[in-house]
DNA sequence: TTTTTACATGCAATAATTAGCATATATTAA
DNA sequence: TTAATATATGCTAATTATTGCATGTAAAAA
């Protein structure tokens, strides 16, 4: 029961559920830059919002070199129930903003790969037009 | 969003998650006194639970004179689905302990209504007891 | 009209959570 | 080695949640 109740204080936060949102919608792994991005707030706090997600057992994570990219836990049916539960409730205009601003920026990886980093959004918004252009 | 959020937290607490296993187990309405027999907590805080439970609208309620009937509030598509979910993953054993006493304290019940009240339990094991032999 | 009974709530102490900043870690690049 | 970069974490203050007790309310019974 715990873990239960672990998971269902991990999604009573709006940053966490938005994060969970964007994995649900996506549909694939996504690094810390990407969330930052999308949800635009600050690195410390889409860190620790991924820690709490992640201890309690909602995502897992996978190291490349210096970048990290976490995804859905769906080794627990628990989960995919709770998943398959979010999908059809999240609909929030802030969750559809957040998906527009994460594709967006998912149009920057490179070989399925994140390669841009932590940058400043006006720079980020330029390489995105550019991008765009192509 | 925010609505999500609030019935998600108040899920997050074990009194109450034990609470919304009561009423899915049971699928009929409830009053406090039973509630306080089933879970052999406090008067004030199963009172307390019920109310975060009512306002983050997992649950309704009726008065009947002194006593109040909650029940499991279905008139929202999310909540059946969410206690749908519910039900596939309350399997603890602290849940089915919790069933057992109710299961127990619902023989007390005349014509469906609650009769019995907020007494010792040295008396209501009594009172069960009776019951039984009957 | 007083008492009893079922339930709700206000308050105070304590515990848990959050938010922001600074800094730490670990890997890659120079 | 050193510097740079992606991510994580320690610390603090502020806020919020929980617990237990005492008391309040409203309906029924006496």
């Amino acid at each position: 029961m715990d873990k239960l109740i672990e998971k269902f204080k991990a999604l009573s936060d709006e940053t966490r559920l938005r994060i969970i949102n964007l994995f649900i919608k996506s549909g694939q792994n996504l690094c810390v830059c990407e969330l930052m991005d999308a949800l635009r707030i600050p690195q410390y706090a889409v860190s620790k919002a991924l820690t709490i997600l992640k201890n309690a057992e909602l995502l897992t994570y996978e190291k490349e070199g210096t970048w990290v990219y976490y995804q859905l836990n769906k080794s627990v049916q628990e989960n995919k129930s709770l998943f398959t539960f979010l999908r059809n409730f999240l609909n929030d205009k802030t969750f559809l903003e957040d998906e527009d601003r994460l594709n967006q920026r998912l149009l920057l990886r490179e070989d399925n790969r994140c390669v841009v980093g932590i940058i400043p959004e006006e720079d980020l918004v330029k390489l995105i037009k550019e991008r765009i252009k192509k």
